[in-house]
DNA sequence: GCTCCTCTCGATACAGTGTATTGATTTATA
DNA sequence: TATAAATCAATACACTGTATCGAGAGGAGC
């Protein structure tokens, strides 16, 4: 290729900039930048590498693969987590769910990527074993009991979050939030509802209360924390 | 370009055959059946065309995005979910999480889509509609008691299926199910725990029950329902 | 100081994505 | 039958994750 041009053609090679300094920790931060900005499409190795001022491919001297570095970023998250505390089991189990939905609500990728198998980076592990002994200093101590407490509260919070999540994503989408948004679609609603087949969808849409998603949380929180009490009780 | 062929060289048009007869019906259930058979990943519109024998962009005259098609893709998913019932609102509620389980294990996509703004299409408002008939049968008719229990079923049911869901599909992509993912993430845990770090975790590796993720979501439900009673008597 | 080797990096390439645009062909209408 | 409208296929664009490979930089041995 090249030897069909002459040395008075043929470009300069580009200058070969002092490569950026690198490390996992910059990579992650930078990825974590973009997805709280952008969300969690816009982290690209291409991005985050660009953020950086680097290649895409270096980036694969640090991180096998792209879900790597998402599992660095769910780690990092975990770190953020404010420790698990409070006097009694109950207090302690809605500092956790608390916890949890705090820093999904400040960095929204989060919920989307928990709930595959756990995680098991050293601030997840840290956030876990914060969560057993400020549980068991409580003088909740039967094992069963609280694996299958933090389990149900586990899968409970991951499903709130990512509902809470979603809304104020569709919230910014779209420009619309709940109440406008339920405006919008009420035309539609009402034809549906002029057929007829839902009655009672239809008082439910004039007459229900509508909550909002961190009173969701809250009560469903409860129903849980007074679920696992009569269950003690038992 | 084509008039730097002439006639003898250039070849003759293809031949335009017959379209083969399209509709959202036909779309969605292709879309579901990729989905099924190769995850929500491999749902892309040029696949969908292709098991369609039809070019790509033939389907924008069905669905103006993707988005959308997901969205028939889950209103499709709410028609198979078996009708709740049951004679107090307690089995109710347990019918209402155990069938969109049941479609959520069958379609593990549809998992996954659940979880943003409400759905609003027929088979999904029909859904509701049922439910909450079934609901106010059993003499559980305030309206503000109903549409907290099942928001915050509906939330966990969300998260608990979205964990069991992508336990399962973890296991296919690594062909090692629970028990053997925990052999072989083991050594890695040991080493952490040898560092002293995490004393409460490493006790409860070693002694606390194994919990499948039917059990949880039976549990969680227990104690989600157990909660609502005991809110009911307050 | 010079040569060789290893490590690391950038460029390129590939197969894929959703969808906007365009131009041709079929169908319906007058 | 001539024209208008509907419909479709092809092309194009800007992306994605990552495999491959050639080139350059840094260090080792002489």
């Amino acid at each position: 290729m090249t030897d069909s041009q002459l040395i008075w053609e043929r470009p300069e090679p580009t200058e070969r900039r002092r490569p950026s300094p690198l490390s996992r920790e910059r990579i992650v931060r930078a990825a974590i930048d973009l997805a709280d900005a952008d969300g969690l499409d816009a982290v690209s190795l291409r991005k985050v590498a660009a953020a950086l001022d680097a290649g895409p491919m270096r980036l694969y001297r640090y991180v096998d693969t792209k879900d790597e570095l998402l599992t660095l970023m769910v780690d990092a998250a975990y770190a953020e987590v404010p420790a698990p505390a409070g006097a009694t089991w109950d207090a302690v189990l809605r500092s956790i769910a608390t916890g949890i939905r705090s820093v999904a609500l400040r960095h929204e990728w989060f919920a989307e990527l928990l709930g595959g198998r756990p995680h098991l980076g050293p601030a997840t592990l840290a956030h876990g074993e914060a969560s057993l002994t400020a549980l068991r200093s409580t003088g909740l101590d039967d094992l069963g009991t609280v694996t299958g407490a933090l389990a149900a509260l586990n899968v409970y919070v991951i499903g709130a979050v990512r509902k809470e999540v979603a809304e104020r994503r569709a919230q910014r989408a779209s420009g619309l939030d709940q109440r406008q948004w339920q405006h919008a679609t009420a035309p539609y609603l009402l034809r549906m509802f002029a057929t007829g087949a839902y009655p009672a969808m239809e008082e439910w849409v004039h007459d229900a209360p509508h909550l909002q998603a961190d009173e969701v949380f809250e009560l469903g929180l409860t129903y849980l924390v007074e679920g696992i009490r009569s269950s003690l009780r038992a």
